[in-house]
RNA sequence: GCGCCAGUAGCUCAGUCGGAUAGAGCACCGGAUUUCUAAUCCGGUGGUCGGGGGUUCAAGUCCUCCCUGGCGCGCCA
């Protein structure tokens, strides 16, 4: 699009006066895609001219009429100016792009040598994985992978809540009501933990005694480190389990644990730099002079550390080894606290780059429960969704092609419905949990993408003729054509804005704007039996949309099937 | 009580740096398949954009007050 852009910059520039930057900040895109390429609203000259905007849309329509190569034509339109791209034109450029049919489509370099740290995912050992982590998870991978497709180099983070007082409550528990082969069973010591909780409201002294075997862990108690270990090897084999079939890799599982030795000198600094105060015996950073009216804390009154000095210590240790533009945090809203204190006491330390960390908060999931009060598991929540997908193709059996692997597409099916339930909305938003919601497969939906690329994957083995990619697109003449065209040079742009807002669901509404265009041009762009030429130029428009819905669904870990 | 966030169709959500007649999906009604996947398409019903006030040529969007809901507010993470 930037060549037909400029161009309209320039004769807008040169019959207006204005900057081709300010014009550029003004120029939009018409509400609807027959209206025009480009709309030049005429409001703010109509205050320095003192005339009516339609006016001024009219005359500049007349001037500009003569003047226009890769544009066609500039039409007024009430107080508008909008202008049309050459077709011909603008057809070659996108579908005759080099690389519109490789697999990087729609990768740039821009953030080539620059690294986003992004830390997501970040389970806490010990307990089953349910449906409230998977939003950390699906966001933040994503985010991985837009961020990764325009050139950034990532590192991926799994801050695993390996370290704290829960271990100390779970030893308790593994102490008064578990046997030695439970430190091998994640079930097991998930039912230990929930017990304790049970028995810590008949009796509160099981609190301190927890409490004391996490000091005992932190100061390297032979014992405690023995247990803690094991627990922590079995929780992470079913973590991978999971991830693997999530497809999701980290490059780093630095937990809490792995800074432990080295909290002592983050403690320190703060202390040198006169930041500590000692409140109730505990150690605080008082940060109310900052508009923050909670303290941090940063030791116990038992000497023991806590999540924000762990955190401290994670931040600057990842400073030092990833040199990160940003570092990201994919963490639920509701520690928005935690993250605004964490960030004000780097800054206090000192720390030039605290304004490059960023909360990339996400909305509660809620009412997860299910009818036996539980929470709703990961594992039963996948499983739930690939047995629907394969009900739903044995109810429409007649209507497909054969498959190879029946389960494996209804399992790529279930996952995509469920990470397109999560990336289709705006991250903070909250919602509440719904198993029709979260597994759905038609309208706006994760298979509703897939289904537009094995359409396209059909014609392709069927039509008859093979693809060329030097096809005379110019004589596309279809409206649908030209605004599969379109959103086809705007793929970019739209992983660009997903990475700047940290928002996946832009992307995701991007690749639902191109499928649904796709769909609504399915019959009118028909390439089998077509005339020869007509054929290839519209297989090759075809090819490139398909091209496009691959990379993006991948993106957002969907697996785009050639068949379903 | 204080702080942060959210409120758009019956439901779930879009809505670009303030700009054209506020758009999709689900649900409901009516159509479309001798022809490349009907997990699809086309049409219809459905809106005081939570409420009041303000700024502006222009407000769903910005400011302000209020209402409702969610979350958070020292030794959990």
């Amino acid at each position: 699009m930037n060549v037909f852009r400029q161009e309209a910059l320039d004769v807008l520039s040169r019959h207006t006066g204005m900057e081709p930057s300010e014009i550029d900040t003004v120029l939009s895109r018409p509400p609807k895609p027959e209206l025009g390429d480009f709309a030049f609203p005429c409001f703010q000259l109509a205050k320095d001219l003192k005339k009516a905007p339609p006016q001024i849309a009219e005359e500049l329509a007349e001037k500009i009429a003569g003047e226009l190569e890769l544009l066609t034509e500039a039409r007024a339109l009430g107080p508008y100016l909008n202008l049309f791209v050459n077709r011909q034109e603008f057809s070659r450029s996108v579908l005759h792009a080099p690389g519109a049919l490789a697999e990087d489509i729609g990768k740039s370099s821009e953030g080539e040598g620059r690294v986003i740290a992004i830390d997501f995912s970040s389970p806490n050992i010990a307990k089953p994985f349910h449906v409230g982590h998977l939003r950390s998870t699906i966001i933040g991978s994503t985010l991985y992978r837009i961020f990764a497709s325009l050139g950034y180099e990532c590192v991926g983070i799994n801050h695993l809540g390996d370290w704290g007082t829960q271990f100390g409550k779970q030893i308790v528990a593994l102490k008064h009501w578990g046997e030695e082969k439970d430190l091998e069973d994640l079930d097991a010591l998930n039912d230990l933990y929930v017990r304790y909780h049970e028995e810590e409201r008949k009796d509160p002294g099981l609190a301190d005694e927890a409490r004391d075997w996490f000091r005992r862990q932190e100061q390297g108690d032979a014992e405690a480190i023995a247990l803690w270990e094991k627990i922590r090897e079995t929780s992470l084999d079913y973590f991978k389990v999971i991830y693997e079939r999530l497809s999701i890799r980290f490059d780093h599982y630095t937990g809490e644990s792995f800074f432990n030795d080295k909290m002592d000198a983050i403690v320190d600094r703060a202390d040198e730099l006169g930041l500590t105060s000692v409140s109730e015996g505990a150690l605080v950073i008082d940060l109310e002079e900052h508009g923050i009216d909670t303290p941090a804390l940063l030791r116990k009154a038992d000497g023991a550390t806590l999540y924000m000095t762990r955190d401290l210590a994670a931040a600057c240790h990842r400073h030092e080894s990833y040199k990160f533009e940003k570092l990201l945090y994919v963490v639920g809203t509701a520690q928005s606290l935690h993250f605004r204190q964490l960030f004000k006491v780097l800054e206090l330390m000192g720390e030039a780059w605290a304004g490059d960390c960023m909360h990339v908060n996400f909305g509660l999931v809620q009412g997860m429960s299910s009818r036996k009060g539980n929470v709703i598991y990961l594992e039963e929540l996948l499983d739930e969704a690939k047995r629907r997908a394969q009900e739903y193709m044995n109810a429409n059996v007649d209507k497909r092609p054969e498959l190879e692997d029946e389960e494996a597409v209804a399992e790529a099916v279930g996952i995509a419905a469920i990470f397109f339930s999560d990336l289709g909305k705006q991250r903070i938003k909250d919602y509440n949990f719904s198993w029709e919601r979260a597994i759905s497969f038609e309208g706006d939906t994760g298979p509703y993408l897939m289904n537009a690329h094995a359409r396209i994957a059909g014609i392709i083995r069927k039509c008859g003729i093979e693809l060329d990619p030097d096809a005379d697109v110019t004589l596309l003449q279809e409206q649908s054509a030209h605004d599969l065209v379109s959103l086809i040079s705007r793929y970019t742009d739209a992983l660009r804005e997903a990475a700047r807002t940290c928002e996946p669901s832009i992307l995701a509404a991007y690749l639902l704007d191109l499928a649904r265009a796709l769909h609504s041009g399915y019959k009118e762009l028909r390439v089998k039996g077509e005339e020869k030429k007509i054929a290839a130029a519209r297989l090759l428009l075809l090819a490139v949309v398909k091209n496009v819905l691959a990379s993006g669904m991948k993106i957002l870990g969907i697996k785009p099937l050639e068949k379903m």
